[in-house]
RNA sequence: GGGCCUGUAGCUCAGCUGGUUAGAGCACUGUGUUGAUAACGCAGGGGUCACAGGUUCGAGUCCUGUCAGGCCCA
């Protein structure tokens, strides 16, 4: 048996010249293998607590705190959530890689609307059950949902404090909310309103838009006219306003006349008519015919501007007046382009008439009857009944013009399938009025990119009123308010600290569970309740409070964290939502804005540009790109698009991205396959002993590592991706690897050329890997696998690359230029060579170059393999002035291509003239003769096959 | 209707303060290799810079308007 293995051992050292040479060597696969693999590593991740480990590593070093903005706990995410966790992530690692301690701890919004509607949708009756039980439902469905989208999104690949995320339903974020609530009551920012909302009286409650549906339905719209009362000297006594109405029952709550500033108004005169009436220019041939006017004669014209502030009778109420407004929300698309306005019953109504501080009246009760407000003949009517009374009553008065069957789309009720109406209800308030100016002052101090955003923000707040807090709802945080017994609220700041503490240590649905004497301090009295008793108020905050809170409820609670936040980065809709409340509360308690920078990003679009939505079936799910083609694919996509707006994506784009996913990851295989006999630590070759061409990559390098650097450091996402690809492809790729396999594979193993690039080749390994570890974590450790002498035991705990100093290079650089600018030449004049077929394959040529003195003065200094870095067999230099017929100019250059002299060597498949030198190797070059002579000894003895 | 933003090759993006024939990568076509091989190299084709006016000696770059698209309001 041993003999037989011996035999065959001895006749397989046989050799190929194949063996002689330095093939790259490496099991690193040229797929990834993406979707069966990253779950995998992740679990890995999780195991050795990665998160955890780079935070404690990097304890000492100063802080960088992103703050999430918190998703709403409800549904499936959405490619929206992808871009937005997995930038956050990029962002995070690198922070963690680049001397900072980047904490990221993950929320989540869990109150509100959505989630008692999904409870209802699951055949869950409200009414039939206490507030807290029903809360303890919607509790448990929110935790639910924090579940399963906290799986999606470390599916995604994002590292964070998974296992310790905030929720805005945590009993101390709460108490955190309150005590910013409580802050701000004590700087009497808060008061009570009224607000007209969707009001709902077949089920006596206020409705979001949500939980409307719109139908069109017949209405009686009426013309009527006002008569004046004060015309500041421009209109008489008998002119009268013509307005008109869609909703005749608010004629009893009218207060105001709204006007278009810019439009012109005539004030005619009927011919047969005593009276007067001002109605809009431009619509009087349309209205007149109504009213049965003929003839009139046009007394004079106004802007709707100078007719501001002239007041009128209302049509029966004497105590009542309508004040003249101007307001943009008036159209000349119907009616009279004069708008009677009652500000409890319509939100562009309340909106003017809270500028020009108008009452507000509401004359219909909850079940939808008018009130004693109304006036006598209309209390306890339906108010979609008293059509004919206002008829009449308008009538009466002789200020009724006409009525019109009109056809408009009307809200409705999506339960109970019935009309709902606007209608003021009382509401807390958050003024933003009283500090307006100091939230601007503090707007101001923010860096945002992109840099529009501050704009935006700005004109958001300046033009924003004051903010309606209260909702009429169960599933969110109690408005910690109490009333006396006459009914006078109780808002007082040291009453909600103690009640934030109840919260803290029980829970908000302590709020439901027990009396208002319960929730006071021991022993509370108030003068406005001399029989000790109180109630307390059963309305919930608005959601955007809760998030709005966070900085309080998360950044001042967690000791990790820091207020304020370095960075928020959300989606530009959070401009109107987390980035607007954020900003309100953290102003309010602390005089500052709760993020130093603010980073926002676009909207996904599909591949034609259109918005994503279910309805048109072109949304993209990231679980699916995720199982289908990894989900590397879609974080190395984030970083292909400017996120600062709108994103397409679609299959063939993430083809695309797919593409260059695989370029870069053979890219990385082919540096790993050429560095794994080198040792960096024993085998490196300093920048000044390198050959000229690995210092010219060197450098390459070095920009390439500042400019991707200061890209991450600028959330400029997409500069990096570019400048990767163009490196990856035309640096390394279509030059340095190319013209590497001459070296690499032929140079003797420990040859100083060999080591020389090998130095490179690893440095640029290494800095890729971890330049591009925050877009692609998965892949990074992969790579890092196949580096055993990198100690850490993930990629993810070592440091990012730093720019060397090496020297002055610019006068190199410039003569590279010039050399990298020449072989493009050569290669057009080896194009056509090839294209006559005189060669093959560049090896097949043998180049003759015409050089300037210029030319070759670059030449000289760079100090360069001429012939090694345009892959031909063989370079002659010679002078301009010896250019011949045959030679051409490719871009000022002269060349000559002839095919190469001498015979093929079946080593280094180059030709020579020397082939046989060495009487041992027939078939070799000298050079090729003495590294086999020397590595390969046996190949003396045995020969080749 | 208002605030903010966008519209450059098939795709994703560069084009700074207006100045020679508008760039990159991918994709595409041709071709060479077959020692990065379900890979790699080389060369090439491809754009009325959304449209229409205007300012200027000169505009993708400034102004106005139109169209298309997005977010947020109304």
């Amino acid at each position: 048996m041993l003999h037989r293995t011996f035999f065959i051992q001895k006749e397989a050292v046989f050799m190929k010249y194949k063996d002689t040479l330095n093939l790259g060597k490496t099991k690193f696969p040229m797929r990834g293998s993406l979707p069966k693999t990253e779950p995998e590593r992740q679990a890995k991740w999780y195991q050795n607590n990665l998160y955890q480990q780079r935070l404690t590593q990097n304890e000492t070093k100063p802080h960088f705190n992103l703050h999430d903005g918190p998703p709403y706990a409800n549904g499936n995410i959405h490619l929206g959530h992808a871009l937005n966790k997995i930038t956050k992530d990029i962002i995070v690692r690198y922070k963690n890689m680049t001397g900072y301690y980047a904490p990221y701890v993950p929320g989540w919004d869990t109150h509100g609307l959505p989630i008692e509607q999904q409870l209802t949708k699951a055949g869950y009756d409200r009414k039939s059950m206490p507030k807290a039980q029903w809360r303890n439902l919607a509790k448990d469905y929110a935790l639910e949902q924090v579940d399963k989208q906290r799986e999606d999104f470390k599916r995604l690949g994002v590292l964070g404090d998974w296992e310790h995320p905030y929720l805005t339903l945590q009993p101390e974020f709460e108490a955190a909310q309150l005590r910013v609530f409580g802050k701000m009551a004590g700087k009497g920012y808060i008061y009570k309103g009224a607000k007209p909302v969707y009001w709902s009286w077949s089920s006596e409650s206020a409705l979001a838009e949500a939980e409307i549906e719109y139908h069109d339905i017949d209405s009686t719209s009426l013309f009527y006219a006002n008569r004046v009362k004060d015309g500041k000297g421009l209109l008489d006594d008998d002119t009268y306003f013509v307005v008109w109405t869609t909703t005749p029952f608010t004629v009893t709550a009218s207060r105001g006349i709204t006007l278009g500033p810019d439009f012109e108004y005539s004030v005619v005169q009927p011919a047969g008519e005593k009276r007067k009436f001002v109605v809009a220019t431009e619509l009087l041939p349309q209205v007149a015919p109504k009213f049965g006017w003929d003839a009139w004669e046009t007394l004079a014209t106004y802007k709707g501007q100078e007719l501001d502030k002239i007041t009128a009778y209302h049509p029966w109420d004497p105590e009542a007046e309508e004040l003249v407004m101007n307001a943009d929300h008036v159209t000349l698309d119907s009616g009279t382009g004069l708008v009677h306005t009652a500000p409890g019953f319509g939100e562009d109504d309340y909106n003017v008439g809270s500028k020009y501080h108008l009452p507000i009246i509401v004359t219909v009760d909850e079940k939808g009857y008018m009130t004693a407000e109304a006036g006598p003949e209309f209390e306890g009517k339906f108010y979609d009944d008293i059509t004919g009374l206002v008829i009449n009553k308008l009538q009466d008065a002789n200020l009724f013009l006409a009525k019109e069957k009109i056809t408009h789309s009307y809200p409705f009720d999506w339960r109970t399938k019935k009309p709902i109406i606007w209608r003021a209800v009382p509401q807390w308030f958050a003024s933003v009025e009283k500090f307006r100016q100091e939230i601007l002052d503090q707007l101001d101090k923010v860096n945002f990119y992109p840099g529009w955003g501050k704009k935006r923000l700005y004109n958001m707040i300046r033009d924003r009123g004051d903010w309606v807090i209260s909702r009429q709802r169960v599933w969110g945080v109690p408005l910690p308010i109490f009333y006396a017994e006459d009914g006078t609220a109780i808002v007082d700041e040291q009453i909600i600290n103690h009640v934030a503490q109840l919260f803290e240590e029980h829970g908000s649905n302590y709020w439901f569970e027990h009396s208002a004497k319960e929730l006071l301090p021991a022993g509370y009295t108030n003068e406005h309740s001399p029989n000790g008793e109180f109630t307390k108020e059963e309305d919930i905050m608005d959601v955007w409070f809760d998030s709005g809170s966070s900085w309080n409820g998360v950044l001042r609670q967690r000791p990790q964290l820091d207020y304020p936040a370095d960075l928020y980065l959300e989606g530009s809709d959070q401009y109107r939502g987390w980035f607007n409340s954020s900003l309100i509360t953290s102003v309010a308690s602390y005089g500052q804005a709760p993020y130093k920078n603010l980073l926002s990003q676009g909207f996904t679009l599909d591949g034609k540009g259109n918005k994503m939505s279910k309805s048109l079936g072109n949304t993209i799910s990231p679980l699916e790109v995720a199982d289908q083609m990894g989900i590397e694919i879609l974080r190395l996509w984030t970083i292909t698009v400017d996120t600062s707006q709108d994103m397409p994506v679609s299959k063939e784009i993430l083809k695309q991205v797919s593409e260059s996913y695989r370029k870069v990851r053979n890219t990385l295989r082919f540096l790993l396959a050429n560095t794994s006999d080198f040792n960096y630590e024993q085998d490196k070759v300093s920048f000044a002993d390198r050959q000229a061409h690995d210092q010219y990559f060197t450098v390459l390098l070095n920009d390439f590592v500042k400019e991707i650097r200061a890209s991450y450091d600028n959330y400029q996402f997409n500069d990096i991706f570019k400048r990767l690809i163009n490196f990856v492809n035309v640096d390394l790729s279509a030059f340095y690897l190319d013209i590497a396999k001459d070296v690499v594979y032929v140079e003797a193993p420990t040859s100083p050329q060999r080591r020389s690039m090998q130095t490179v080749f690893y440095e640029t390994l290494l800095a890729l890997t971890k330049l591009l570890l925050p877009v692609l974590p998965h892949t990074a450790e992969e790579v890092w696998e196949y580096l055993p002498n990198e100690t850490s035991d993930f990629a993810y705990l070592s440091e990012m690359p730093v720019v060397q100093d090496l020297g002055d290079t610019s006068a190199m650089m410039a003569d590279w230029q010039a050399f990298m600018k020449m072989r493009t030449a050569v290669n057009k004049a080896l194009e056509d060579a090839r294209e006559a077929e005189l060669i093959g394959k560049n090896a097949e040529a043998a180049v003759t170059l015409y050089l300037t003195q210029e030319q070759k003065d670059v030449l000289t200094r760079l100090g360069l393999n001429a012939r090694l870095l345009l892959m031909v067999s063989q370079l002659d230099l010679k002078d301009a002035s010896q250019a011949d017929e045959a030679s051409r100019d490719y871009d000022g250059l002269q060349v000559t291509v002839s095919h190469a002299r001498g015979k093929v060597s079946p080593r280094d498949r180059m030709y020579h003239e020397d082939l046989g030198a060495d009487s041992a190797f027939p078939e070799l070059s000298k050079h090729e003769a003495e590294i086999v002579r020397e590595f390969y000894p046996a190949a003396v003895s045995e020969g080749f096959e």
